[in-house]
DNA sequence: GCCAACGTTGGC
DNA sequence: GCCAACGTTGGC
């Protein structure tokens, strides 16, 4: 299957870019949304190219690039009372929510702001600049995802 | 199955 | 901190 291309939202305050450049890797957990979910579950795969997202901060932007390794697989953060995200309806014999794992390819070299993403005519279609827009993991084209980096450099 | 109430998201 | 938009819950 061809490389598909997506956009992550993570709040900087909670998990950031820099934290995954630290890590390494991480496991995508605590999606609660059943259409991020599916797209979880069944969607997106290994190589698939993801824009990463700082929201709900000072400047709202794309501000790295990475890659999924790991085809979707259970939630396992579900199960755990203890977790940030536990949800005792999901279990590892019938699990509700899923998650991927990503690496960090790179920092762009420059943040790619919402607000200069809602003044590029190219991305007017774009999901996220949809009005009411709140999806945590959301499809993106090859297109938009070509003029966002081309915008960071 | 409808829909009002409520909680969450996230830009501003 | 405000509030619009949306998803979920639960009574009926």
């Amino acid at each position: 299957m061809a490389t598909r291309f997506w956009l992550f939202k993570s709040e900087p305050t909670c998990y950031s870019f820099d934290d995954l450049m630290r890590d390494g890797t991480t496991h995508w957990d605590g999606v609660r949304n059943y259409q991020a979910r599916n797209f979880l579950r069944d969607e997106i795969k290994k190589g698939d190219q993801v824009l990463f997202y700082h929201s709900n901060c000072k400047e709202p932007a794309v501000v790295g690039i990475c890659e999924v390794v790991r085809d979707g697989y259970p939630d396992h953060t579900a199960f755990d009372s203890d977790s940030d995200h536990p949800d005792l309806t999901s279990s590892r014999e019938n699990p509700r929510w899923y998650m991927v794992d990503v690496e960090p390819i790179r920092k762009l070299e420059n943040p790619v702001s919402l607000s200069l993403m809602k003044d590029v005519s190219d991305l007017v279609d774009m999901q996220l600049l949809k009005r009411g827009n709140r999806l945590s993991v959301m499809p993106l084209s090859q297109e938009h995802f070509s003029k966002i980096i081309s915008l960071s450099e």
